[in-house]
DNA sequence: GTTGAAAAGAGGTACGTTCCTCAGATACGC
DNA sequence: GCGTATCTGAGGAACGTACCTCTTTTCAAC
């Protein structure tokens, strides 16, 4: 009867509101739930390969479902070769004919994609995009972070941090990625307005090529002597941190990279990084669970919930 | 059945055990708690006056609630004058006779206060410290930061902010609360371990008077020419920010606070504040009604969830 | 073997909701 | 006014669990 089940009469729908105003009553969503057999059914999109953000996604959801967080989900993760558009466009297509109530999808933006996003949209599912915005799509919602704020909160951070002048490599994997581009504004907006001193030097990319990246990391701290600081702005941390440790010169650069890994947790401990920039994972997993069941029985998203915040980490807030 | 009933045969037990390994039964704990009428009877035992972390952290019981996080919970919130250890005790007793599942505590630390949370245990109440821990009480969990850390978190950033040496003035409410000796403590250690040029100054208190701080930082600031940095441990952050406007020499001083207010919001936006060590409001709220309730349920606590972390604020990553 | 008490388990009801069925109400054409 | 078709709303079953009641089983003492 609370339910927009068609055949009341108006009459019958403002007194039925009327008293439920009067009574203070709370309908109770999981008695409901428990009645109408719900079961909400999503799929995480994420990257294959070795992506340290993707499994620590995964334990992240794992996590979820351990607290009854994700009670009456379920959940599949797919993988996806991040950097075919094709086999991507392929995946997403054939999730449309799934039993399905939601996807999250955390994927590079390319035309193919926003197309795939947009009809899967219109095949009734729920989208949220993953860490990665899908910004022109249809996609109802992004939970991560702002990646221009992202850059600029390293760029405060380097140049705070960096006590001398002089110049800073910024490394990525592609700059084709929204967030690279972002990131690197953010931070070059930073850097050129308040610390003059600094000289953000052009982007290094590894095109997913460790040796490529530990290469050109070599040069740049062979030749530029003036370096003082070293933005990583995507994976590859490690192949960095190697030709960084083995060009003698890491302990007097600063080193601000993103996201918490193995590896990243190590450098920062031994003093190798700097800070860190990163977004809490599990309350990644959290929000999407959260706003992809709002979504399905249209509820309000509460926003402010649902913000994923800039984390700085140093060695000594190390979570 | 599966709750531990008494008079079940040992021989039973077991069998249903392996039954529901082998089914992968997991129990509804909500459909459970729906056949039980259950209810979660908390009170929340907050600091009074004009406190904005008790403000926000009252804002984030009040969304926990909108969101449905906190169904089936029942909350009071409570006041108590923090610098009155005898009310508190009072106030703790009359607790007792209320009908009641669990309390969670913001208090400092008194002997009065220790006896009187270890009484709330002995009465059968689930007690969370909350913010602010109660070490040798019989207090279940606390939720909240490690004050050493976020001390030696304050450490490192000034030491890395601070582009000369000199000296450091740290001013809190009371050196007699817990919490500030164990910021300073971890304060001065990163500070005297690792940037020798910085030199951290006795504590000033202000003893809930924001005239007197005022005035102890006005004089500091106008005698010691060498400071360089501020580090404000406690609340009274309006008044010391107020001094240091007056004294003109905000701008050249790395001030950094603890907890994100309006005042403080406020002074990271216009340069005045570097950075902001800060705990998140919303995870506090939600993790002490998460843990309140396993500990009434004896469910376990899945402390990975409940860590707080140590945020550190910057101009650039405001949420 | 009988008795009786205690232990074990089966069965039914209730929790707050949804959804289905069915009966009563209303409207309309003749 | 009557029959029929459409609306409307009331009533009940079901969801997964807990808890209470009642019957059956077990076991010790005689």
């Amino acid at each position: 009867m609370l339910n927009a089940r068609p055949g009341v009469r108006e009459e019958t729908i403002t007194k039925v509101q009327e008293a439920v105003g009067r009574l203070g009553y709370v309908r109770d969503t999981y008695a409901a739930n428990l009645a109408r057999q719900r079961q909400y059914r999503f799929v995480f999109v994420l990257p294959e390969g070795p992506s340290q953000f993707a499994i620590a996604l995964e334990a992240a959801l794992q996590e979820a479902f351990s607290s009854h967080f994700a009670d009456r989900t379920v959940l599949k993760i797919v993988r996806i070769p991040a950097h075919d558009p094709h086999a991507i466009v392929q995946i997403l297509q054939g999730l449309q004919h799934l039993p399905l109530d939601g996807v999250a999808l955390m994927a590079p933006e390319t035309p193919q994609v926003r197309d795939a996003v947009s009809r899967l949209k219109e095949s009734g599912l729920a989208v949220v995009a993953l860490a990665s915005d899908l910004p022109n799509t249809k996609r109802d919602y992004f939970i991560g972070i702002n990646s221009i704020a992202a850059g600029r909160t390293a760029g405060l951070l380097m140049g705070r941090f960096a006590r001398t002048g002089g110049e800073i490599l910024v490394a990525t994997n592609s700059m084709r990625s929204r967030d690279s581009l972002e990131r690197r504004l953010g931070f070059e907006a930073v850097i050129s307005g308040e610390f003059k001193g600094l000289k953000v030097l052009p982007s290094v990319e590894s095109f997913d090529n460790p040796t490529r990246m530990e290469e050109i990391v070599r040069e740049v701290t062979a030749t530029r002597r003036r370096l003082v600081g070293v933005y990583s702005m995507g994976s590859g941390n490690a192949a960095i941190l190697r030709a960084l440790r083995r060009s003698g010169r890491i302990d007097d650069l600063v080193v601000i990279a993103h996201e918490l890994t193995p590896a990243t947790r190590r450098a920062l401990e031994e003093n190798e990084i700097a800070a860190l920039i990163a977004q809490n994972v599990g309350h990644l997993a959290r929000s999407a669970l959260r706003v992809l069941r709002n979504l399905c029985d249209d509820r309000p998203i509460f926003e402010a919930q649902e913000r994923v915040r800039i984390e700085i980490i140093l060695r000594e807030n190390l979570p």
